[in-house]
DNA sequence: AAAACCTCCAACCGCATTAGT
DNA sequence: GACTAATGCGGTTGGAGGTTT
């Protein structure tokens, strides 16, 4: 007997999340919360796993979540962090508010891993390698801020990146308060209590749904309303 | 121009952990 | 305490888009 399926896949689908999917999911989790994840998908009327909407939602949906490119001090601060944490991308990330694990363990195996390669560090162990052909190709690094060796088409990549609109961007983040920006949505969101957890998921989420839900439902017009890029 | 190769990241899988009974 | 279901987590993969040959 193998391990159960952690759902009924027979009928569910899979693969990148749609538009429709994203409006759909996004719509019902900020009228009515997170209670189920597993009847997420039901209420919400998605082909897809409570797993799969979970996901969708912390990696891409959630307002609070910071897009783009990582700057030197965050890489920095990564490095330090793994070097006492190891690969607990989850305990990393919650020192980066509106970073996912997902994003930084992303991150950490096709940027962080390289440069430190580069350098001659082991990424696991963060000690310096005795690698020759690595050795070599650290020689040609000359600068000591190992965070600072971003060649210059990844530069602008990332500043690409980072003018791009994307959900989070409807939202704007300031000290304890949320807002959101986009003038289609005619309230705003106050959170009287302290924010410093807002990146834990149960306690914004409750916030969320105690403070804005009380509200009248977001339209489905709102999301029809925007531009379609906002969500690509 | 097109084929081959590379990079990045969203999404999946399966195990671990936690919560409920 | 044992069992089950739900959720969390980390490793891995697939494919889109970019770059090189």
């Amino acid at each position: 007997m193998g391990r159960r399926p952690c759902c009924e896949k027979i009928g569910l689908k899979r693969g990148p999340w749609t538009i429709e999917e994203d409006h759909r999911l996004m719509n019902f989790i900020l009228n009515n919360g997170i209670h189920c994840w597993r009847i997420v998908p039901k209420l919400a009327g998605l082909l897809r796993c409570g797993k799969s909407c979970r996901l969708r939602w912390i990696n891409y949906l959630r307002p609070d979540l910071k897009r783009g490119g990582f700057t030197d001090a965050e890489e920095e601060r990564i490095m330090e962090l793994h070097s006492q944490l190891g690969n607990r991308w989850s305990k990393i990330a919650s020192h980066f508010p509106g970073r996912t694990d997902n994003e930084i363990k992303n991150h950490w195996n096709t940027k962080i891993k390289k440069k430190m390669k580069h350098l001659g560090l082991d990424p696991a162990t963060h000690e310096p390698m005795n690698n020759i052909t690595d050795q070599t190709e650290s020689n040609q690094i000359t600068k000591p801020n190992m965070c600072s060796t971003i060649k210059e088409g990844e530069e602008t990549k990332e500043q690409t990146l980072k003018d791009e609109v994307d959900i989070g961007s409807l939202f704007e983040m300031q000290g304890n308060e949320i807002s959101i920006s986009s003038s289609s949505l005619y309230s705003n969101i106050s959170r009287s209590e302290s924010s410093s957890n807002f990146a834990e998921d149960s306690i914004s989420l409750e916030q969320w749904d105690l403070t804005y839900m009380t509200d009248p439902l977001v339209p489905w017009d709102f999301f029809t309303n925007l531009d379609d890029n906002i969500f690509l």
